[in-house]
DNA sequence: CCCGTATATTACCCATGGGTAAGAAATAGT
DNA sequence: ACTATTTCTTACCCATGGGTAATATACGGG
């Protein structure tokens, strides 16, 4: 679920006045230019985040700079090196937020039970709307070779178990019968495609939102696999309802421990071995 | 690191005019060791496309070095500079060789004639096929900002050109009565990005052949808006021409505006202005 | 053979930008 | 207030690799 990392709350909720000097303008940077400071580390860290994938993805990695991305914040370069070991770091940690919210589109998605075909509708339809934001986009627009080593493992780890997802779920629908037969392997490739596709381009001034995007592809992409044919009114066709069995938990994700396959995937993503382990909190101020 | 080896072999066993030495072993560079040359010249530059989209696909651009490529073909470094003007230039070219190859196959599908359907289906099966191809691949694998910018200008044409040519064959689809009624920008966004996709994920030392996927994809990605429930051996016909009345609206969500003018286009590709004009003959060796 | 041109080599330049060192400014604790 | 700690700034380093200059080698033609 969105966890901590929406942690959208202006900068200009200052309680108790004194520093209610309110930056020219903006919402970004919780540096107001080189005065009174004071906010939670974390806060800062995402901030930069925020920054950088956004200046990343509109100049490209190495066409964004430090140096600008520092600017964009009221600070200097070296003051980043408080929060990050360096550049690849930073992209890294853009794409492990990216990862963490398909992580929990995935978890939510395998909790709301459903046939094979409505998980993978659901997916499609939240997977792509996180394609149409930043954080989103950058697990589609990075290029894996400009991560370390480790990271690039944990990356391409990370890929595998997203894939392995939308397969499942086409599997599930094969077995319950709300998926026509297919290769699960090709149809998951043919999807992702598709979607990982809108972060290179939809752009959120355009005429189409998010949301109606997701929605129009969740039907248009499994059109052709789905056993039914979709009428417009019923997202819920399945007749052979399942038996709504596994509601239970909510939020929580299962480790979903990835297998070992040397197969391709149709994704790219990761996460740090940290919250590997379970929960996709954003609290690790990790560092040094 | 000196190639002093490489220098000083020359004059040793030079048997004039035998210079018919295969090299060692691989068929890649026209350039044996440093000695016997003469060969054409728009072969060497080929050569040096050859192996700098091959090193860039495999290490990113930015992680591939022009020492590197050099050292592949047997040169040094300021050779390329004989045929090329910088780096960047390179990467250019290379996306241009894969973008008249796009071209062709655009031109070819259109020159066949058939329904809208048949010729989306054609272009799908050779458009895919070229992403499973390093020149195909660096079409949507290199990264725009890459690109100095009037070669950024050149690409970002193409590819509203490209996205065009798959929106007018769906849209001559719907036309005569083989494609349902559908949007067609976002049908054609769906299917260039599956078929984009495979530019990331094929290995051509994978169980699958790009054949094999290029015509699986053909039906896949067209099963959900063909108008004839498509049955595989079928690729041609149209038959029941469904009458005008296009199932009404299927799947609408959103607004389902028309076009527009300042659209995204599902593409990434370009020409350059010389041979926009028509033939796409490799023979242009442009340089200085 | 000798020269001109194309082509390649060696040796070098140098801008860029990631990264570091040392110390100042702000904060928290006591 | 004094000190310890964190955070940030100024001032620098320096490796990398794209790009250039000067020169050497091969070939083709006369």
């Amino acid at each position: 679920m969105g966890n901590i990392r929406a942690t959208f709350r202006s900068q200009c909720d200052n309680s108790h006045a004194m520093d209610a000097r309110i930056p020219s303008s903006n919402n970004e940077s919780p540096w107001l230019p080189f005065e009174s400071r004071r906010r939670a580390r974390d806060e800062k860290r995402e901030a930069v985040l925020r920054t950088a994938v956004a200046l990343f993805l509109e100049q490209g990695y190495h066409g964004a700079t430090l140096n600008e991305v520092a600017k964009r914040l009221n600070i200097t370069k070296p003051a980043l090196y408080n929060y990050f070991r360096g550049k690849d770091e930073i992209l890294y940690e853009c794409w492990s937020i990216g990862n963490e919210l398909v992580d929990d589109c995935i978890a939510e998605t395998s909790a709301g039970g459903g046939s094979g075909l409505d998980k993978l509708r659901k997916l499609i339809v939240r997977y792509a709307e996180l394609m149409t934001a930043d954080y989103g986009k950058s697990l589609v627009r990075f290029d894996i070779h400009d991560l370390s080593e480790d990271n690039r493992k944990i990356v391409q780890t990370a890929k595998r178990r997203i894939d392995r997802a939308f397969r499942d779920y086409i599997t599930d629908g094969v077995k319950d019968g709300s998926v026509k037969a297919c290769d699960p392997k090709l149809a998951a490739f043919a999807i992702a495609g598709s979607l990982n596709w809108i972060g290179h381009w939809f752009q959120p001034d355009g005429e189409l939102t998010g949301r109606a995007v997701a929605e129009e592809f969740a039907i248009r992409l499994t059109e052709g696999i789905a056993e039914t044919t979709t009428q417009v009114t019923s997202t819920r066709k399945t007749t052979t309802r399942k038996a709504a069995a596994p509601a239970a938990q909510k939020a929580d994700k299962p480790p979903r421990k990835g297998n070992a396959s040397r197969e391709e995937t149709s994704e790219h993503h990761a996460r740090t071995a940290a919250d590997a382990a379970g929960q996709s909190k954003r609290a690790r101020s990790r560092l040094r």
